[in-house]
DNA sequence: ATCCTTTCCGTATGATGTACGGAGTATGTC
DNA sequence: GACATACTCCGTACATCATACGGAAAGGAT
């Protein structure tokens, strides 16, 4: 009943970096001494994503939860993971391995085509674990999983006439654009699941408060516009056509950048 | 020393719809009764601000903090707002007049133009108030400032071909876009500060364990790119680079748009 | 057999938002 | 002028969190 608004969000880059990459890459060498653990770093990594899965939230992921799931006292964790920051890193990387399978048969041929699978997958990862979403990636997790979907990403745009950096920018800019997208929608639905009110029930409470303070005649356009868009989608906002209208722009604004690249002088 | 870890990022769109839009129209109504108020809802937010601005992280935004920066008791607030959720609310719309500001001499009669100068107005306040981009706006929040922003910015593309829709979803695209860049590079600036790390010390400690484990052949593209990216930016990512192309190619794929738009038939 | 490292985890600490209820205050009504 | 009523202010209490600390037990190394 009490604690009803949090919603977290936390962030990675925790402590010690070789200790955490250690843990990504899984080469955390076995002590010698000591009893024999009860439990390797993976899984501790496993039931944490089978929990935030299950509850949508990554607040709810906490060290209690995880250990419970285990069946494991709390503190124990702390032998496997440096903290609850190290812990939603290697989620993360994790994670990112279902977008590797998904990458596997890519275009490589068209770039266009291949920029659009790129996108989908990572579009796809996300609704599946909308939790990820929450995460602060002040660094991205080193492990072997964020860098083989780069790599396959990169691969997409490889010997179509951009410079390294510039592949690294267009892909920045997909992921900005994927993430920021799949955001939104995340934040709708869990913004309904908290509040219990639909976006449909929560207009009708605020339509006639509204209407007391909002002057049409001082904000036309925006009264017009807000009008058309909200018959068009299903309420305030439609992520499904945000996510494709912005990817077709991103896709005609890199070829366009292609096009006077090459052509003002041919070498 | 204790609870290092936790940056939280909160959520928007609390309890009662109409309430809260009285809250951020003003238009709460003063009661008869009672004892005289100390405070009312404005100050509450602005003192939130102050807070949130001077600690740059709005899990420091506490309910105790804003009371005693107010010299009143933490739970006299709840007089004034309905739950911290609503007071974050609040303190979007209010933060959204200084991109008002920001915004009034347009440029009406160049739409790229125009647009550039909406995603720096954007730009600068994330730049100003980065507590902003941890919150989850669920629901935009409806009030004044959020509206008067929405129709200076729209007022860039109306009569330049878009439909109504259309409109809105560029606007949505290139916020998007602000968003995501201006939240990495806060996420950046928070990661080292909270560890303590640079970029740079950051990676001299992850360097040698990840080449312990990563290996160039495997990933040829990544290694390359990422050395490439890594030397032209002073550190893995630039977000002010990013923020330039990725608006470049917004702004051409609209225009690309808006081409093939105009020129299949002439009506 | 002993040592010493390591695992497991109970307890304690200092945070958090806010429900609840009591005390005091000013206004509307008579 | 009296008094009921509605309102403000806020102390206390509760459930929740991550994790510091330190002790007990385990088991390979010597």
């Amino acid at each position: 009943m009490s604690y009803a608004g949090r919603v977290g969000s936390e962030s990675s880059g925790a402590g010690d970096p070789a200790r955490t990459i250690a843990l990504l890459w899984g080469t955390t060498q076995v002590p010698g001494r000591g009893p024999k653990p009860a439990l390797i770093g993976a899984q501790v990594v496993e039931a944490a994503i089978r929990v935030a899965d299950h509850e949508a939230d990554l607040s709810e992921v906490s060290m209690r939860r995880v250990a419970q799931a285990l069946g494991v006292g709390t503190m124990s964790l702390y032998t496997y993971v440096a903290s609850r920051t190290e812990l939603i890193e290697a989620m993360l990387d994790a994670t990112y391995a279902e977008a590797v399978t998904d990458l596997t048969d890519l275009a490589t041929d068209d770039w266009r085509t291949g920029l659009t699978q790129v996108a989908a997958a990572s579009w796809r990862m996300y609704l599946r674990h909308p939790w990820m979403l929450q995460v602060f990636t002040g660094r991205p997790p080193m492990g072997p999983n964020t860098i083989a979907k780069y790599e396959l990403e990169l691969g997409v745009l490889e010997g179509i006439g951009l410079t390294d950096v510039e592949m690294d920018a267009v892909l920045t800019l997909v992921h900005t654009h994927v993430e920021g997208v799949a955001r939104r929608k995340i934040e709708a639905a869990n913004t309904e699941r908290r509040t219990g009110l639909t976006d449909a029930q929560w207009w009708e409470a605020a339509a006639p408060e509204l209407a007391k303070v909002f002057d049409p005649s001082q904000f036309p356009i925006a009264a017009r516009v807000g009008q058309a868009a909200g018959e068009r989608y299903q309420g305030a906002h439609d992520p499904e056509h945000a996510y494709h209208f912005g990817l077709q722009r991103l896709i005609e604004g890199v070829a366009s950048h292609l096009a006077t690249r090459n052509e003002p002088d041919s070498r």
